[in-house]
DNA sequence: TGTTAAACGAGACGGTACGTCGAGTCTTGGA
DNA sequence: TCCAAGACTCGACGTACCGTCTCGTTTAACA
């Protein structure tokens, strides 16, 4: 039945199975969509057996988000060019970008969706994945705090929901495009209310 | 309240059989979640047979947008009472309050977060219920440009988004809580950056 | 007149779903041996949902059991020519030919041999089908009894248990053959010791 | 100068992990009957790794063969008393008991259940272990040959399976109880027709 | 007396089949 | 014509064992 080479035993499991359980995961997901993505279907097109699936992961949404993790960060480390106009007008547009056109973007609004329907899940988003990214969010307004573009007293929680919110709002609910005029004006609205002079 | 016209059926459908499918529906929502939720599970609480349900509505969140429809308007109207600053100050506590706490914004997180999995039910979603409550969303502005408090040329759709994109944000994604201060301050942002003096 | 409401089955079972799995079960005993017959298999076979199996038969040895019902009756009904030496040497002979040789003879052996880990299965072997062969089997003693031909004293079961165990001996733990010399020397052992004269 | 020629196993094989694995391979079965012993049961319960079992069984009927062996032949062996009558009455009670009542009977049971399945393992259980019963079941026949009280000439095959035939009948097959009047009775009646006077 | 090769426990692996759930379709008989 | 009932095919679920394949760790015969 079979004469592939085992790389699982007592002392660590398959990296060559975990990662073709990843990217099977992931192609399903682009290619049909969340319904779509089955463990048997992931076990068939990893060519692995459904048991190694459920030894690793309780079910298809830890899949998804153990691929999703590897991709986010590299794609959303903001910048530093020193000027915080700059830096926040291109981390906005990044955003918008990876969110309504990359395909862990796409993994990320499945998530999300599912996190809708259960509420452990929406906490290991949050917590493992989301609460990294708002810290790579910070960044930006934190520098600029530093450098004193920024009143060291500023709400830098509620000025950043300010800043993500509405793109997050037309990629989740109205489904609107994301263009850089839009990502440019929340920089503006943001600028023109906090930045000194 | 039926939307259909009735032809000359002998019996014509049976209103009891509608309200029983909307309220088994609503019920398991309630009580299971969304993944409780199931034809069999409808229908087998309604007393209803699964044919009686496939007969009516194509699916499953058919049956929770038709429960759902009733129920946002009455919420969400925002009231007049001649100034902007009130207007939105009160409209946007109320729309905060309606996604955390209601019922039917339960609902309304449940089938947002399907339609991240589902393109048409998107659609269906926007163009059936979204884009009536943006509608009512837009009221004040259009009156405080109408009295003058606001120019003329305002960008509308960008300035909601920029107002509520925030709410469903932390509703949506950070699970943060969304308090009057919250709707407050974005009520502050947008007054101060657009009204006149 | 006519009866109250009626709940039930409105459209009954699909006889030819049932056929079509009783002969795929048959055949893969035959082509595999009873391990080769899985429920999956029958159902691949028969063109047919595994849960159509299981709404109606609990296990595969249930599918079995029937697909054997139907068989046994027929091949062992013994002939009555009014002579017990006769009879009973023509019926020994055509239980040996069945058990060793016959289809239904095979479904016999593995469901006996089945019966050995499931009490459940030799009960419901035992009370459906062999205590009607039993009943068979006692024809031709019973006759001669009437006839005066042995005693009626006679301890008929006891007798049974001696002319044809050691048939099933044969055929279920040594393997032996079970040639006519061997059938008839059981009867001629019988005819010995009980025989009037 | 001693060869230098070295062979296989340094170690040998752990009588241990061995005398574990048969009691496992026993006591699942007492417990939980033949469906129950698995091969990962009985590692787990005798505490060995399931590749031990495969390096020396090749499956789990061979485990339950071994652990068999041991027990049969000290149960069985009859008695001498000079008298066949007696004898022949004593063994065959003692066959009776084993076969309905004791642990190793059990076993003997599902072994033969399962041979009606697996016609090499029937081969194996017929050459290795049923050959040397019916050797030992032959000894007081041919005793009482030797005596005289039996003719020379006599079948003794076949004089054995009408002996101990009937009794396998009523454990395989009837489910009947072998009670002590039954093998009385089998003595009885090959005794009436075989012994001199 | 240290070397070394087997047997060992542990357990990950690709698989097959299990028995269950729900989806969506179809047919019947009663109202 | 609508409805309750429910049998049907289909696909996926999550589980239990199968038999194979490494891993380090004993351990006893040999060097």
């Amino acid at each position: 039945m079979k004469s592939t080479t085992h790389r699982g035993n007592r002392h660590g499991r398959s990296e060559e199975a975990r990662q073709a359980v990843l990217e099977a995961a992931d192609d399903l997901l682009a290619e049909r969509g969340f319904a779509g993505v089955t463990i048997e279907g992931i076990a068939a097109r990893a060519g692995v057996a459904k048991q190694t699936i459920y030894r690793w992961w309780p079910s298809k949404v830890d899949v998804l988000l153990e691929a999703f993790t590897e991709d986010m960060a590299e794609h959303l480390t903001p910048q530093d060019t020193g000027d915080l106009g700059t830096d926040i007008r291109a981390h906005l547009a990044t955003l918008a970008e990876f969110l309504t056109t990359s395909d862990p973007g796409a993994v990320f609004r499945a998530l999300t969706g599912q996190a809708q329907h259960d509420p452990q899940l929406a906490a290991r988003l949050r917590d493992d994945h989301l609460s990294h990214q708002r810290d790579r969010d910070r960044l930006p307004l934190q520098r600029a705090i530093e450098r004193g573009e920024l009143p060291a007293g500023l709400d830098v929680e509620t000025a950043l929901d300010h800043l993500v919110g509405p793109i997050y709002y037309r990629v989740l609910v109205t489904g609107a495009p994301v263009p850089r005029t839009f990502t440019d004006d929340l920089a503006a609205a943001f600028l023109h209310r906090h930045q000194h002079q």
